[in-house]
DNA sequence: CTGGGGACGGGGCCC
DNA sequence: AGGGCCCCGTCCCCA
């Protein structure tokens, strides 16, 4: 005979006795605030600290400490209640940098919270557009959105059965899955608008912190440095992939004559005062034309970046972006020489190259930085390419994230760098940053 | 301190 | 409509 509520009083008993401190044995700092916590529900929640705490799990008289600098302390809290109790706080402020911690810590279940939340939120902005033009006077004004809610894990095993389905309207939100994917939806307080991420400050705030990771990162995983979120993003672990991140775009009716606003009520405007269809972000004030190009514009949020390079393994968010590097530091496209700035052309200048990088150099420069020897033979060697779509087989193809691991192996014939395709994915998560330990 | 290189986001155009 | 490409402005890192 199974008692459903055990597990339910068991978490609230944890919880208790964290918020007493008793038998507290893991410390957790986070930006000089100091979290309480126990290793075992730590372990269990966590692929981050299941690794941390494997490694020091040998010394076990003393309490571990962990200190992380790649979050904030209050984002550490909604995970940790989380941890302890099974609900999960979000807002349209703090969903991504749950979800990006989330993201550090290996927590893949909140992964996917916050993942429904962002679409969830999308899908309602729908809804509300949709109200908006059957709505009177009146209620539109009184239309606030509100996408402030908390998730919580259900306990209730006699909850319905899992299934998805999403209705702001009654403010409930069940998904499916096991017991820890059955999530409630409540409807919380009123968006403030003035806390909307504005972009530029999001990306201030995010490159000063970025600065201060105190985490050690991977060696072979390339380090970010725009903001911290695609620090996290593009560690293995728990990486959002471009298919799951499809998320359905949001359409915002804006008419530069009304001044609608986002989530505000405003003066009425008529279909046959249909103003241009525009595409706002749900995560700041940026509006968009097209939808491609709000779809652009979420990746510099999720922090997605589905386009390695497989010279350098380097990703980016965009193709464009993908290709302009390839072709300036891979290709030497540039008929220019590195050192005199001067215009080489075949005759008068050669393709060098270091590692993966190439660049040009003019016969005067070769000669005089006396470097002619590592100069390539273009002839012999395969050209670095930036191959059209379909060239699956060659070895410097790129495009979107097919989610693999890159080895990166020396050929010792050209000190080419090659990459080789793992597509083992789980490995990624196994061999993901280390954690600090003192 | 400064300038260059590179990354990155936004906008626009073309196919 | 979506993708690719190019241009521009901004920012950061580094020599």
């Amino acid at each position: 005979m199974e008692i459903s509520s055990h597990q339910f009083h068991l978490l609230q008993q944890l919880n208790e006795q964290r918020r007493q401190d008793l038998f507290c044995d893991c410390n957790i700092l986070v930006e000089g605030k100091v979290f309480k916590a126990h290793r075992n529900v730590l372990f269990a929640s966590s692929g981050y600290f299941k690794m941390l705490l494997s490694q020091s799990s040998k010394e076990t008289t003393q309490p571990t400490t962990a200190t992380f600098q790649a979050f904030s302390p209050d984002t550490f809290t909604v995970i940790l209640d989380f941890v302890y109790s099974g609900k999960l706080s979000l807002t349209g402020q703090n969903v991504i940098e749950v979800m990006s911690a989330a993201s550090y810590l290996q927590m893949t279940d909140v992964i996917s919270v916050c993942k429904t939340f962002i679409k969830s939120s999308l899908d309602i902005s729908e809804k509300e557009k949709d109200r908006y033009f059957s709505l009177s006077d009146k209620e539109v004004n009184s239309n606030g959105v509100d996408r402030s809610c908390l998730y919580s894990a259900g306990w209730r095993a006699e909850s319905s059965p899992p299934h998805s389905h999403l209705n702001p309207d009654q403010g409930t939100c069940m998904m499916g899955g096991n017991a820890w994917s059955n999530f409630n939806y409540y409807p919380a307080s009123q968006r403030n608008a003035q806390q909307q991420l504005s972009k530029h400050d999001q990306r201030q705030d995010s490159i000063k912190k970025s600065r201060h990771l105190g985490l050690q990162q991977p060696s072979d995983i390339p380090h970010y440095k725009s903001s911290k979120l695609e620090d996290r993003a593009a560690e293995p672990a728990g990486h959002i992939t471009q298919s799951e991140e499809q998320v359905q775009i949001e359409t915002e009716v804006e008419s530069p004559h009304v001044g609608y606003q986002y989530g505000q009520g405003s003066d009425v405007i008529s279909r046959n005062d249909l103003p241009r269809m525009r595409f706002k972000c749900p995560f700041c004030t940026h509006v968009v034309k097209r939808k491609a190009d709000l779809k652009r514009h979420l990746r510099c949020h999720t922090g997605e970046r589905p386009y390695p390079c497989e010279a350098c393994g380097k990703r980016f968010s965009r193709l464009d972006h993908l290709s302009s590097h390839f072709r300036t530091i891979h290709q030497a496209c540039k008929p220019i020489c590195r050192k005199c700035k001067r215009h080489v052309t075949e005759l008068t200048g050669q393709v060098v190259q270091e590692g993966t990088r190439r660049y040009r150099l003019c016969n005067e420069c070769l000669a005089e930085a006396g470097i002619d020897s590592i100069r390539i033979d273009l002839e012999a060697e395969a050209p670095l390419e930036f191959p059209a779509d379909g060239d699956k087989d060659s070895r410097w193809h790129y495009g979107e994230d097919n989610r693999s691991d890159v080895e990166i192996v020396e050929d010792g014939s050209s000190d080419l760098v090659i990459q080789q395709v793992d597509d083992s994915e789980d490995e990624a998560d196994e061999k993901d940053v280390k954690p600090s330990i003192r």
